[in-house]
DNA sequence: TGAGTATAGATGGTATACCATTATATTTTT
DNA sequence: AAAAATATAATGGTATACCATCTATACTCA
């Protein structure tokens, strides 16, 4: 079992992944080659390399002999982002619906079972994640590597700005109700309503998002200064 | 204006980019840093984080201590290619129709004049710039970023793996009707039917390639021996 | 005083050197 | 002769050193 993650370039990619996650590399903050590798104890050879593919993902933005900056991300360009997801998740529905292999199914029943009990306890957390699991399971099951790597892109790119959609009263029970539905039209072969259905639940899940971007899209108290790290 | 086009990662990122693309780099093929540094006149830093940034885009794989191979694309993952670039050339005419931006359509009639005009030429070579252009305007005139960047990465992993599906007579025909029904739909606002010309324009142009792909997958032939670069 | 300029420090780009791992060739052993 | 063990070479991973460019500060001069 070769491990990648004694790889330092991927150690230190992690590392500015979930910290544009927790909000510590804020967007417009520009990131120091030599800093990073000083508090990381790497040399500067794996920052750049972990640099180059956060640059690939779109999360920084790279000039030449000025470094590299935390992409900013604008209410209107979640609003496109979603409108990719729309109909990259009906694709997966659709395909799923199509396959129709018992195990992932069952998989998302499960998932599905789970998610009921979270929210009976209110457990907002535990409802996120098994959310992910929800799309991401879809998405592997589509038996399409390029969606399924398509869609994890999107979502890191929606998930590492923004505050996830169902922290908030409400949209929870939405959400399941819209959920039930994609898996019944996937269990039933409909793979043509299944499509629909898991569009309609990104268009609301849009929606929902758009309410609340507002509060969280402030642009202007972006320190601009250099090298916070 | 401060062009990238000096920093040597580009540089070596573009020559593997068409070695690939030309043949020079074949699928199963690894690529040695060092040699690879030594042709090109540069250290292997430059070499090395040009690597990272093909290993993104699923050109190549990198395994640790063993180095990059070019993947290897089936017939399968081009039919895989192939369904999520429907939904996303469908989102873009579907965009592009509700946008009605003046210029872009007036492109679009322009190329297909173009185009036109290349088939009474029997220019095939034309044909497929021109066809390439068609697509790119329309994800360009969509307003959404990341589907161009995605439909962006489709396209190369298709083109670079695949000789043109243009390249063979009948097609050309069928394609300039198919284009011109995208055109019409977009002019006349009509989103939905755009959105439904583009995806059946790309179901037909992978019925196509399908029935050529066979002669080109050659994965027996494939040299796994290591470092031709 | 303020605009322009020179200069010093910091930063990113690149090259080179060193180490760990892997692959290959050679030797040894049975 | 075949298989195992060992030595050697090649390769990727990382660290360090050097250079080019940029930024900011201080200084000059109108």
């Amino acid at each position: 079992m070769s491990d990648e993650k004694d790889i330092k370039r991927e150690q230190v990619f992690q590392y500015i992944i979930s910290g544009i996650a927790k909000g510590e590399f804020r967007a417009g903050q520009s990131l120091s080659e030599r800093h990073l590798s000083a508090k990381l104890g790497v040399s500067r050879t794996p920052v750049r390399e972990a640099f180059r593919q956060l640059e690939n993902l779109g999360l920084v933005r790279a000039e030449p002999h000025k470094g590299v900056t935390v992409s900013y991300i604008s209410a209107d360009q979640v609003r496109q982002l979603y409108l990719i997801r729309e109909v990259l998740e009906g694709l997966g529905a659709r395909l799923m619906a199509e396959i129709q292999n018992k195990d992932d199914i069952e998989k998302l029943r499960m998932l599905m079972e789970q998610a009921e009990d979270a929210a009976a306890r209110d457990d907002i957390s535990a409802l996120s994640r098994i959310n992910t699991q929800f799309h991401i399971t879809i998405a592997s099951a589509s038996n399409n590597p390029y969606l399924e790597t398509t869609m994890e892109m999107l979502q890191t790119h929606i998930s590492l700005f923004m505050s996830n959609t169902l922290a908030q009263s409400g949209r929870p029970r939405q959400n399941l109700k819209e959920h039930w539905l994609i898996l019944q039209a996937i269990e039933s072969g409909d793979s043509a309503l299944a499509e629909e259905a898991a569009k309609f639940h990104i268009r609301n899940a849009l929606k929902t998002m758009m309410r609340n971007v507002l509060t969280y899209t402030n642009k202007d108290k972006v320190v601009e200064g250099k090298h916070d790290y």
